[in-house]
RNA sequence: GGAGAGGUGUCUGAGUGGUCGAAAGAGCACGCCUGGAAAGUGUGUAUACGUCAAAAGCGUAUCGAGGGUUCGAAUCCCUCCCUCUCCGCCA
């Protein structure tokens, strides 16, 4: 979340920066300033009534050692104005801050200055394509029907004991998975990130230092007998792993990578575009996760990009880079690029990667700070992405690769799989 | 799930109503000492909010969380959460 002490002293550029995530609630901005003015001034009152009040009390004390029984109990009787007065300050204070804390979750990150105006993904800026579409044959067919034809996925076996959206991986097809896991893995070790395994679950405060609860709260599956939600992404448990931290300054940058599969409602969004592997209620992901130091973010932003387009590149995948515009962009995100490869039987752009810098709205969440070099503490910056989400790599990996002898293994995955073919 | 014990600062750990944001030790930082290091020694070492242009300073809050008793709570009472031990169950 935004700070109000930012808000106010920015309110001009802050409003402009909203405007191009199409967010253009000027009077909730009013709002907060004016929340933030009676917190402060009820802080005020309340810290100095405590003070006399306090004062009294060790008078009080000091008089009851040395024996003015009579002057204590005078003074006794004058400190009930006091207490009722404390007590109506800090409710009030503390109607105001739970106020303030619910209408300024309510505003998005700032966008980055290079984030381009836009409604939908229309608008997204197109920054690089890299590498051939691959041609295929007439005949070519789309994962889903190769799925069956080789016996690699079996989405009715899903359905039967789970529900749609829950793929069965069978044979090669659960080795592929499980290669693509360790190839992923292995990279993002090579590039410097400690690897974690972590709950799949997590609870409601984990959920809203990343910014999934409130506002995403209907995205998640909910474990209500215990309260705890399934992840719909690593990047929950593992940035939380720093909730409430304050780093020392050679800890960072902190370079953390992990495998989960992700749980996803997906509530509403159905039809053709979500065929076969194309959106899942259950998929796996290897995720990264850096904590930085603000002047470092954007350009371990720009590395995080390069990173996953390395895989790409090592799968032979054409693929592009998307800086997404204000209005396709998450709501947390001060910048993200998007990863696309291209499925050539479906003819279309598919989603592997996403990767953004949060700058301080996640850390503020989290409290997540660092001491910086003049010994105080400050907010850290929050980065992640995936590297990479499997199904459309799957999906993309079938399609392209398909060849009248079955479907080419990439040679990069053969030690993985420890075959070549498809057959 | 049943019974019991307990949650204090970076850690260990003292503290059962006032002088306690909190003893002591360890750790860490800086200094002295040393040719250098160790040892020794001295000083410092929580966070947030408010006040201030800022810093210093000052004020307030925080000893798992929330509420209560009291002039005054780490300390007493209530509720919740968590951890540990034993029993039960179990991969």
């Amino acid at each position: 979340m935004l700070q109000v002490s930012y808000i106010r002293d920015n309110k001009e550029q802050v409003l402009e920066r909203l405007a191009v995530k199409n967010f253009k609630q000027t009077e909730l901005v009013d709002e907060l300033i004016a929340l933030d003015d009676s917190r402060r001034q009820t802080q005020n009152r309340l810290d100095s009534t405590s003070a006399e009040a306090n004062a009294a009390a060790k008078r009080i004390g000091e008089m009851m050692r040395t024996g003015q029984k009579a002057e204590a109990e005078q003074l006794k009787s004058q400190t009930g104005t006091w207490k009722e007065e404390i007590k109506q300050l800090s409710e009030q204070l503390n109607t105001i801050e739970q106020e303030l804390q619910q209408k300024i979750v309510l505003l998005p990150n700032l966008p980055h200055s290079s984030v381009p105006k836009g409604v939908s993904a229309e608008d997204n800026e197109v920054v690089l394509e890299s590498g051939e579409k691959p041609v295929l044959p007439a005949n070519a067919l789309p994962h889903w029907e190769l799925a069956a034809k080789y016996n690699l996925i079996d989405f009715e076996l899903g359905v039967k004991i789970t529900g749609a959206g829950f793929p069965v991986y069978k044979g090669k097809g659960a080795k592929l998975q499980r290669a693509l896991i360790s190839f992923f893995l292995d990279e993002a070790e090579k590039a410097g990130y400690n690897e974690v395994m972590l709950p799949l679950m997590v609870n409601e405060a984990s959920g809203f230092g990343t910014g999934q609860l409130p506002d995403k709260e209907g995205q998640m599956y909910f474990v209500g007998q215990d309260n705890l939600y399934l992840i719909p992404t690593a990047e929950v448990p593992i940035t939380n792993l720093y909730r409430d931290v304050i780093l020392k300054l050679d800890e960072l940058p902190v370079k953390n990578t992990g495998y989960t599969p992700c749980f996803r409602r997906e509530a509403g969004s159905y039809g053709a575009h979500v065929r076969g592997l194309n959106r899942l209620h259950q998929f796996d992901k290897v995720e990264l996760v850096q904590v930085v130091h603000p002047d470092q973010s954007y350009e371990v932003l720009e590395g995080m990009s390069a990173h996953v387009q390395g895989l790409l590149q090592k799968l032979g995948l054409a693929y592009r880079v998307l800086r997404l515009c204000g209005g396709d962009m998450g709501f947390t995100a001060a910048l993200t690029y998007d990863m696309e490869t291209w499925s050539a039987a479906q003819q279309r752009w598919l989603e592997v990667s996403s990767v953004s810098n949060f700058e301080t709205y996640q850390s503020n969440r989290l409290k997540l700070r660092f001491r910086n070099a003049e010994g105080k503490t400050q907010l850290a910056h929050t980065l992640n992405g995936s590297a990479l989400a499997l199904p459309r790599i799957v999906a993309t990996l079938l399609e392209n690769n398909q060849t009248e002898q079955g479907i080419k293994i990439p040679e990069i995955l053969v030690p993985y799989t420890k075959f070549e073919w498809i057959d």
